[in-house]
Order: C-alpha cells, then structure tokens, then sequence
DNA sequence: AAACAGTGCAACCGCTCTGAC
DNA sequence: TGTCAGAGCGGTTGCACTGTT
C-alpha cells in the first residue's frame, strides 16, 4: 500500500488553479507569511491541500519569480551547471535567480534535453553518443568520408548502422559506392558478431584508436577536465575548439578555453581549465532580451547547438 | 474545417530529508 | 533512538495550445 496522497481528502480540490484562488493564497502569505503549509489552507480559505498551496505559491505565485524565456546566459548555465551537478533542479534553480526548479526540469526536458540527442550527446552524462547521432545529418554532410566513418565500426551499435545504410540508400545524395560500402560492411559485421568477453572488446577498443590520436583531440572524460568543450562533458580537437568559441557567446563565460596547442598530454590536465561553479556568471552582460521575437530566439538556438560540420574538420582527427 | 500529432508547462505523485519531540 | 509531521525534491502526467495533414 502505498502512502495515502495529500490531497486525498474530501472536498479537497485537485487541477488547474484559479484567479481568485490564487488571489487568496496571495493576499494570505502578504498578510501572514508563508509556512505552516497544512493549516494555510485552511485558514486562508482554500479548498487545497497545503502541499498544493506550497506548489503554487513557490513555482509561481512567489513575487520574485521571473516569467518569461530562458534568457541565453540562463541556458548556458543550465547546461553548465547539469553537466556537474546533474538533475539536482533545486541546486540549478539556486543559481539562476527567480527560476524555480520545476520551471528549469521543465526547460531542460522540453529544450535542451532534445538538443543534446539530435547532436548526438548524452543528456546524462553529456557524453558523445554516436548511436544518438542525427545520422540524416552525417550523412549528407559534404565532409562525410564514408570509408572513414565505418572504421568506427565497434562505436556505433548494429541498429545505428542499419539506419545508417537505409538513409544512405534512400539519399539522393549518397553515391551508389558509399551504399554499396555500408551494406558490405553491414554484411561483414553481421556475419562477424560474436559476444564480446570484458577483454576482448578492451582490445577491441583500444584496436579503434588510431595513432594520430592524443589527449589533446579527442577524449571520452568525466565532466571537469581540462580541453573541456563548455557545457558538454567531453573534448574536441582544438580546431573545432576554435571554430564553436568564435561564433559562440560561450566566451562570456569564465572558461579558458584558450588550450595551448604545443601543451602535451602531460600537462593538460592540469590547470588550462578554469571553469569551477563559482565562476559560472549570472550577469547580464549580454542577455537576450526576452521580449524578442521568435526568429531572433532560433538564431540564438540553432547557433548555441547547431552541429554543423566546420569546414576545417577533418574527420581523420576521430577516426 | 476537422482530425490528428506534437509541444510546452502547470500540477500532481510519491519518495526522501530534516528537525522536533 | 525511534517516530512523526512538515518540507523539499525529482519524475511523471494531463491538458491546453499550436502546427500539420
């Protein structure tokens, strides 16, 4: 049996709230201060449970809330702070003045949580998950390098590569060579999978590594290490670095993203990265005016997690 | 114009934490 | 130390709204 609901009472009401319940809740927690949520109601005249008073009043009622759209810095931080602190809403909320926790779950669920899988990131652990990848749009980037993707054969799962092959045969713009590539391959694949013990996929793997490879391209790393590439929990090779820090206002955090090239693996995971909570701004320094129209909030989106290829990739740098 | 699907968000549910006794 | 109530938290649901067919 589980535990008798709060608002498991008769006459207690449940759903949407009104204006004039509103308006009480309001005008009693000016009058008398909010707490004692359970005799609230009661005393302020209200057909709710206090749980449910306490809901409305700190999510939305409260005078400091601020309404309206997640301002640009607001949703960098959001990222930021999820990527260390994961779904702790509360302690998200904490740092962005006058957004309660539900409304920032709400965003992330919503917004960026989508982002992130559409580009191929984990939201949980804001990995690179290449089985998440939008393939669609690998697949019909000039920079592709079929041959080349493949090699990354033990990275992608079997049901990514068939829909890799199926996008590819369906594309106008895939070449009937790259098709012919990626079914061969699927074929060989299928024909060669066996269970993998611990070991032998520890092999395995490390056989995927290529040479050219080091620490200061492309690494798989828990969330606070150096190369970091602000707001994901993962490194890319510094071009990329540079080409997402130009256009992306990602500056205006107090990250170093300025990783110095000739910095071997020996020291780079010392001290390059700067980011820590505290220095996670909450200024204002170039927010977003809320007021702005849509279009004005789809640039703002689309450049934020657009996973354009750069035309300086050069997709040997993962393989 | 109607039906349907997708999206966003307020509100609820149930578990956990905390402090008083 | 154990119990209880209040409060907080994260996950989930339901519904209104919007866009698409």
């Amino acid at each position: 049996m589980g535990r008798t609901p709060c608002c498991h009472k008769n006459g207690l009401k449940k759903g949407p709230w009104t204006p004039e319940e509103d308006e009480k809740l309001s005008r009693y927690i000016h009058a008398h201060g909010a707490g004692n949520w359970r005799n609230l109601p009661k005393n302020a005249g209200l057909q709710r449970c206090g749980k449910s008073c306490r809901l409305r009043w700190t999510n939305y009622l409260r005078p400091d809330i601020k309404r309206g759209r997640v301002s640009f810095e607001e949703e960098e931080t959001i990222i930021q702070l999820h990527s260390v602190l994961g779904n702790k809403w509360s302690a998200i909320a904490a740092r962005l003045p006058g957004r309660t926790d539900n409304e920032i779950k709400n965003y992330w669920n919503t917004h960026i949580r989508k982002r992130l899988l559409k580009m191929g990131i984990d939201p949980v652990t804001h990995a690179p998950r290449l089985d998440l990848l939008d393939l669609s749009s690998l697949l019909t980037s000039p920079q592709l390098n079929l041959p080349s993707l493949l090699r990354l054969q033990t990275l992608l799962n079997p049901e990514a590569l068939r829909l890799a092959m199926t996008l590819a045969s369906t594309a106008a713009a895939a070449s009937s060579d790259d098709a012919q590539i990626l079914n061969s391959h699927l074929l060989n694949q299928t024909q060669a999978a066996q269970p993998l013990q611990a070991n032998q996929f520890e092999n395995t793997f490390d056989q995927q590594i290529p040479p050219n490879i080091d620490d200061n391209s492309f690494q798989y790393q828990p969330m606070i290490q150096d190369n970091l590439m602000p707001g994901f929990g993962y490194s890319v090779p510094d071009q990329v670095r540079a080409d997402f820090s130009e256009n992306s206002s990602f500056q205006s955090m107090n990250i170093n993203t300025n990783t110095n090239t000739n910095t071997n693996s020996s020291n780079s995971n010392s001290n390059n990265n700067n980011f820590n909570l505290d220095s996670v701004s909450l200024s204002s320094s170039s927010t977003i005016n809320n007021g702005g129209g849509e279009d004005e909030r789809e640039s703002f989106c689309s450049n934020l997690f657009k996973f354009d290829i750069p035309e300086s990739l050069n997709f040997d740098d993962f393989m």
